[in-house]
DNA sequence: CACACTCATCGCAATATTGCGATAAATATT
DNA sequence: AATATTTATCGCAATATTGCGATGAGTGTG
């Protein structure tokens, strides 16, 4: 079958693969990490900065603007993209609480 | 092609895309946090909690353990699975330091 | 030893993801 | 208007993931 079973798990669990998901590759965190530095907007310059096809680095920002980690302004021809500084915190929360404390000691 | 191109990225890239791969699906959000919530060690109750089969469960703990997020020690005729603290100590900062902050007034 | 029980693995079918060439859409430039 | 530039989308091929029935490996019980 794969097709995974979303209607067995919670929305709070369904979200958080999601947004999982989004980071689940090289290429995005990357996207990600050289928005983040380079901080002003961007557009094609990920072309060249990552070594994939246009058509390819699109794709992947078609899927981080999808989860609202990144927005996109139009500026004349080209396209700015910057973070979304919202959902970008909002991530940082929701992982960080995912990963609360475990006690080691209750331990197998 | 299909198959990603990893050569194209950094260790660490790679490393952070892996570890939100293991997260990227619902199954392993819901066994990860009833382990947590659990904090004694299980094994085939997941079967029941989650609606999945037996099989499918097996395969989500296989990649858990492969990414060293959960360990699993032999119990008899069963095994005992439960979070690997150190491991999961460093998803906790390797994501928080993912997300660091950004300036949204330089943004597009 | 025979049997039950638990879990891992194999093999398959269905679906999803990845990458990219080709092409389309939109805007600048001349 | 013609052309160049930039980005999005389509369609395809290759690969990966998901789910599960069937089967096997290992351990405990009678």
């Amino acid at each position: 079958m794969g097709l995974t079973k979303t209607e067995l798990f919670t929305d709070s669990q369904n979200k958080m693969a999601a947004m999982a998901k989004a980071l689940a590759h090289p290429a995005r965190i990357a996207i990600l990490q050289y928005l983040v530095r380079i901080n002003a907007c961007i557009c094609g310059d990920l072309v060249e900065e990552l070594g994939l096809a246009q058509a390819t680095i699109s794709q992947h920002l078609k899927e981080l603007k999808a989860v609202g980690l990144i927005q996109g302004s139009i500026d004349g021809t080209s396209v700015c993209y910057c973070i979304h500084a919202t959902t970008w915190l909002q991530y940082k929360i929701l992982f960080s609480s995912f990963f609360t404390e475990v006690d080691s000691t209750k331990c197998c």
